[in-house]
DNA sequence: GCGACGCGGTTTGAATACAAAATACAGATG
DNA sequence: CATCTGTATTTTGTATTCAAACCGCGTCGC
């Protein structure tokens, strides 16, 4: 017989078309592409994205569940508007969720996975020093992520993902200050030292004040710009 | 014209077929007439509800993202089997927001709303005395709700709803014991009691020591039934 | 006799078709 | 001229159809 090649033998991939479509759906929205507000066209959108309305509908329902889009009855989709009553109606539930993910990776995380996010780490920091926004973000997004997946709750990390979605959505149109991208980087350096020390209470509570400046200053931003 | 009737000049519910459904899917799984593991024929559930397949896998996808059935590509949709280890995947993202159900309610519910709480207290207790279950349920139900809803935080609510499907399940099969039922009610004596007198942090861990018991309650069940 | 293979029925995924409701627009009416 | 009303068009909700994947069973080869 073959041996595993491990690589190889990994079962293949079947990706259902509704779940191609609210990936792309969604990245669209937190992007920015499909505006706060926007009416979704379910012809056109369907059209360009060459599937019929069916898989198209299942898709929106899923992200209407998310809270990405509100649908009204025989009114169609919108895309949901980013007000600040939205975003700190979201935002302390996020923040429960975020030191409960603090709490458990602290305790659960394997001695490799640490080692993982120090890496990680290490290289945001270049990034930061190079002033690559883009490569910043995506290695802050790793962050967080191998932070979900240290804490070993894959319910937990749905949940906070599917709400994080919502407010990534607004950070992304207000753009980081370079102050608060230097505070953002000291509050790294400090919750992963906690980790490290694996300080539960303490990366708990790093972590929600890590989301709570960020917060703040998207509120400013938002303000600023209403 | 006719003048606002208040009553009768509310906007007309329009439902569509899919929301129905994933009411109706749902009270199936908790109380268990559809078994976790068990497979869900479409086509036969859909004869018997009378709707086409459309809509129906519209509702199970949405039951999907809830967690309470599994779809495998190709293979169809189950529901999800009840587990010690999904039990406490579950638990520990629950009550962290149940600590902030209990914090947001202390500070803004109105004090019409502690007193409506209060009275659904008391006809708990009521039936509690008379030992009539299916009413305490409900109360008990109606009373966690009106809690949310104090908390004034939409997300928090739906979110919070939707993993408490998970266990009220499990819960829904292992029955009360007269012990742990007389315990319930004490603990509900003593979060109203902070309720009614604002105490954010204590609310908040009452509630989640509440949850707590509950789950402990659920998991010595489980275990002894296996 | 045992296991692999292939075939048919069944079930799922996606597209199309049809029905119902909403919007847009034009004509009627005051 | 403004407003209302009725009709046409578009859009949404649901049903039906078509295609692809899966499962059970019988047959064939060893």
């Amino acid at each position: 017989m073959n041996r595993p090649e491990a690589q190889l033998l990994r079962p293949i991939e079947r990706v259902p078309l509704r779940a191609s479509l609210v990936d792309a759906l969604r990245q669209m929205i937190v992007e920015g592409s499909l505006k706060p507000g926007e009416k979704i066209n379910e012809r056109a959108l369907c059209e360009s994205f060459g599937v019929s309305r069916t898989p198209f509908r299942e898709a929106i329902n899923l992200l209407a569940a998310e809270g990405l889009v509100a649908v009204t009855p025989h009114r169609g989709a919108a895309v949901t508007p980013i007000t600040l009553d939205e975003l700190e109606e979201v935002f302390p539930v996020l923040c429960a969720l975020e030191a409960l993910t603090g709490e458990l990776a602290a305790q659960k995380a394997s001695d490799a996975e640490i080692g993982a996010i120090e890496r990680l780490h290490g290289e945001m920091l270049a990034h930061y020093e190079a002033r690559d926004r883009a490569a910043y973000f995506r290695l802050n997004e790793a962050i967080h992520g191998a932070l979900y997946e240290a804490a070993g709750n894959p319910t937990l990390t749905r949940t906070a993902l599917s709400l994080g979605f919502r407010l990534r959505r607004a950070r992304y149109q207000a753009n980081l200050t370079e102050t608060r991208w230097t505070a953002a980087v000291t509050e790294h350096e400090a919750f992963t030292a906690a980790l490290k020390a694996r300080n539960a209470g303490l990366l708990a509570r790093l972590l929600r004040e890590h989301l709570e400046n960020k917060l703040r200053a998207v509120r400013m931003a938002l303000l600023e710009e209403a």
